[in-house]
DNA sequence: TGTACATCAGTGAACGCGCGTTCACTGATGTAC
DNA sequence: TGTACATCAGTGAACGCGCGTTCACTGATGTAC
């Protein structure tokens, strides 16, 4: 997050209070909800002047956006990280789908943030967002264009979900595969969207807690979720079946 | 929504009011969203005084409570009321599950009231709110339940499920079953938890505007996820072909 | 090493705002006889 | 039909609150010579 650091003491001040300001922010974020979060509350929780957390960001919105931005990375970086621990493709899904879950439930103010309802009087500046925002889903992608150019995706699925696409979806599907810069059939892009929708769904249910009272066992409800996106998306097979 | 209504020109014009307000709370919900809904702006939309407004709502937590269950109550009148119109019970699943993503799609505050990322400094008491928000799940539950006791649930579906589940789960399930007086078998009920993690999952990232990047004809992605939902819960057959 | 100046973190008071809620009131609508 | 009383919708002023933001300031930290 540090800019450019430009040493001595004075900078490094400077970056120690800008890092105390957000982990308060986050704090708040946790205890009362984005709306909530107050510039106040937080030189309160310092134990400084309203006025010196102006020197650090412009405004609210500003810190809200840094915050924002901070959530998405620190996903993708997980998810990323995740999925390089693993050579075989169809493992390093497993892996990822696993990390977007897991750092989900552990951030739950900030998930909310980045994937709730939105903030009331708060519009985010679509260019810093969307960047972020874009990341853990486009590591997805990525493992599966891998699987599939390493000939371990089921052809007949792909091929099966290509013929059912309507005109509209397949342009939308052309357009977001020529927009990102990726390099997957349309049939496969349109069973990862549909992976996506599926877990980032359970993981939405099971963040705002409206899971609970359905499943108790969630964790392995997830998991049997991620053995049925893998196999519909044309990688359920044998050869990844030891780690479940 | 009228308590009792004991006639009278008096109480007519109460139960107007009192719908007036309800109506100008739902457009500042829609405007403003759940946490930013203010009496004052109610009243001044009204124009009255903000006192006014307690002759009618002990408070605003009330009215947002209020608001709440008229959600759910909506919600779950208008999937049963799609559900009551198919005889057969895939296609009455299918309409009630199409029910479910249109309301909510017309309904984007409603929907964030009920589902989205929990209101800063609001409790919903839990008496009258859970009541109503199970409803439209029970109203799948029940067709489900129906389809398997008309035997047209395919029972190797189930079967397989049910021997997938592990302790924890299946003793969740069961407990869930006995709590709300089901009567289905925990294979299916497991799989009816999925399905609806499923639709709900599909039809926040849709409300929420996180779908329209990925999807550009959701309805029929909608479509396409029904359809696998369907058959993955044992419902997969020919006979309700006709209608896709 | 010492001096003169620039930078900048931090301060506290103030502004103007909108909010939920309370209160004592007025006047119209209903009810009992 | 008329009168006396009770009910209750609606009012406007006031209270106390927390908020984001601005401003002119002080004093410590760095930099140039």
């Amino acid at each position: 997050m540090s800019i450019d650091a430009p040493s001595g003491r004075r900078a490094r001040l400077r970056a120690e209070t800008t890092s105390d300001i957000l982990d308060a922010a986050r704090r708040h974020l946790a205890a009362e909800g984005a709306s909530a979060l107050s510039l106040r509350a937080i030189a309160r929780e310092l134990d400084m002047g309203v006025s010196s957390i102006y020197r650090y960001f412009p405004s609210r919105d500003d810190l809200l956006t840094e915050l924002l931005v901070e959530a998405f990375d620190a996903q993708a970086d997980v998810v990323a990280a995740a999925a390089a621990a693993h050579a075989e493709p169809s493992a390093a899904l497993r892996a990822a789908l696993q990390a977007y879950r897991d750092w989900s439930l552990a951030h739950p103010p900030e998930f909310a943030l980045a994937y709730g309802s939105p903030v009331p009087g708060y519009q985010a500046p679509a260019e810093r967002t969307i960047r972020a925002g874009v990341r853990a889903g486009g590591t997805l992608v990525d493992l599966l264009e891998r699987a599939w150019r390493e000939g371990r995706v089921d052809a007949a699925v792909v091929n099966e979900r290509d013929a059912r696409l309507t005109a509209a979806e397949r342009s939308g599907i052309d357009a977001l595969i020529a927009r990102r810069d990726y390099s997957l059939p349309a049939g496969l892009m349109s069973l990862c969207v549909d992976m996506l929708v599926r877990i980032h769904g359970f993981v939405v249910m099971e963040a705002f807690g409206q899971l609970r009272p359905l499943a108790s066992d969630p964790a392995a409800t997830f998991g049997r979720t991620i053995d049925e996106c893998l196999s519909a998306v044309g990688l359920g097979r044998q050869d990844d079946r030891r780690d479940r």
